[in-house]
DNA sequence: TAAGACACGTGAGGC
DNA sequence: TGCCTCACGTGTCTT
């Protein structure tokens, strides 16, 4: 039993037809193709004989046509070579894991540069105060990082200071953005003892201290105030 | 003239042998190819008959290795396509220029990163101003950016911003730092009316003041009135 | 042996 | 027509 057959469309006459020096395309190969519908060898789709074409010309053509696209080849993977040298730990990736780990690289440096630059470029219209963890602070495990925006008020930075001298912890690093007279304040800070650092007692002590601040300007009065939050708004 | 020959190793008892059911995985092609080097037509390298091994296996095996080579196409094209969306303008750009795109890209996220954490994180050992331009800020133009390290003084930072007031410019952004006794201190700012800022006079007017506190250290203590001073610290 | 990754040469289709 | 990009099936090397 023959599970295909050479007789159809590879006779001795389709060689010596061509070989009279015209060639098409594809006829350098002998015109079988594995077809993976049908799982079968079958005969490839017959070229139109170009008459006008000579065999030199047509390998011209192919040769520079294998050669541009070995070009292309190259192009393409020397930058898949430069995204490995800048990748850190992809060293020796195949190239499907390279652009994965290429892409979640940039959705993460995206989301951390947004973060960072809402983290520290422009206090909020609204109070709010944040407390979550901070992962990457070298050396320190279980540091937090504390965001918090608010008006600006006289001896309110003090007290904040104050607030978390007496949980005994570390400020780290802290910065202090400015807009109108809104503020926003960052704190990193790690417990002075190796006991863990519990974000709901810090974010209680800040909030009070938020509290009386907003409490104590009732007193003092409404147009003041409203003065100050229309400088807030008129600059991006 | 005949610029290749089929008679050296395609000849007719070539085909006989090779249909006798077992197969060889080239010998399904014809045997001939282009050698790019000579430029002609030659005759493929001979492929052991692996007398073993059945056609069917083989056929087999070829649909498998193809079909295992689109899947893994496809993967790689899922994650171009995925490289695509998530990088701005580079719809419908061709693969080598997506990844030179995603390249520089890549680079400038990470110059980014790592600028603007130099930017607020740490301020620097020694004392530093930095006046430079700041390309990216919406609606200003001609904005610059000022960033400078120093010993934290009292006073010093209003000092600063009537520095800054006299020569008739708007703060847009102040972000402080600071970590034990230094501050780091980073400005955006942009001049009231049209008028091109002049990052010389800027520098020179900081120096000053700079300088005005160094040497003030010199003959003062720095242990006076600090609370009231660090009151009227931070308004732009 | 089998499965995976890669480079290659080729055909198709877009300007 | 020529040049370019892409998908395809294949040969080869590695695990």
């Amino acid at each position: 039993m023959e599970p295909f057959s050479w007789s159809s469309g590879v006779s001795n006459s389709d060689f010596e037809i061509r070989n009279d020096g015209y060639l098409g395309n594809s006829s350098i190969r002998c015109g079988l193709v594995l077809d993976s519908l049908k799982g079968e060898l079958v005969e490839a789709p017959a070229k139109l004989e170009r008459k006008g074409v000579s065999a030199e010309r047509t390998i011209e053509a192919l040769k520079n046509h294998s050669e541009a696209e070995k070009r292309r080849r190259a192009r393409i993977n020397s930058h898949f070579d430069t995204l490995r040298n800048l990748t850190p730990g992809a060293k020796k990736m195949d190239k499907a894991s390279l652009l994965a780990e290429v892409i979640s690289h940039l959705k993460d440096l995206k989301r951390k540069t947004a973060e960072t630059s809402e983290d520290c470029a422009i206090p909020k219209d609204f109070d709010e105060v944040k407390v979550e963890p901070e992962d990457e602070m070298e050396g320190r495990p279980y540091s937090i990082r504390v965001s918090l925006s608010c008006d600006y008020k006289p001896g309110l930075l003090s007290d904040l200071r104050q607030a978390l001298d007496a949980l005994q912890l570390i400020i780290m690093r802290a910065e202090i953005a400015t807009l109108g007279c809104r503020m926003k304040n960052v704190f990193v800070i790690t417990a002075c003892n190796e006991d863990k650092v519990h974000a709901r007692s810090i974010y209680q002590a800040l909030r009070s201290v938020l509290d009386k601040f907003a409490v104590s300007e009732q007193f003092i009065g409404a147009t003041l105030s409203n003065k100050k939050r229309r400088a807030s708004v008129f600059i991006p």
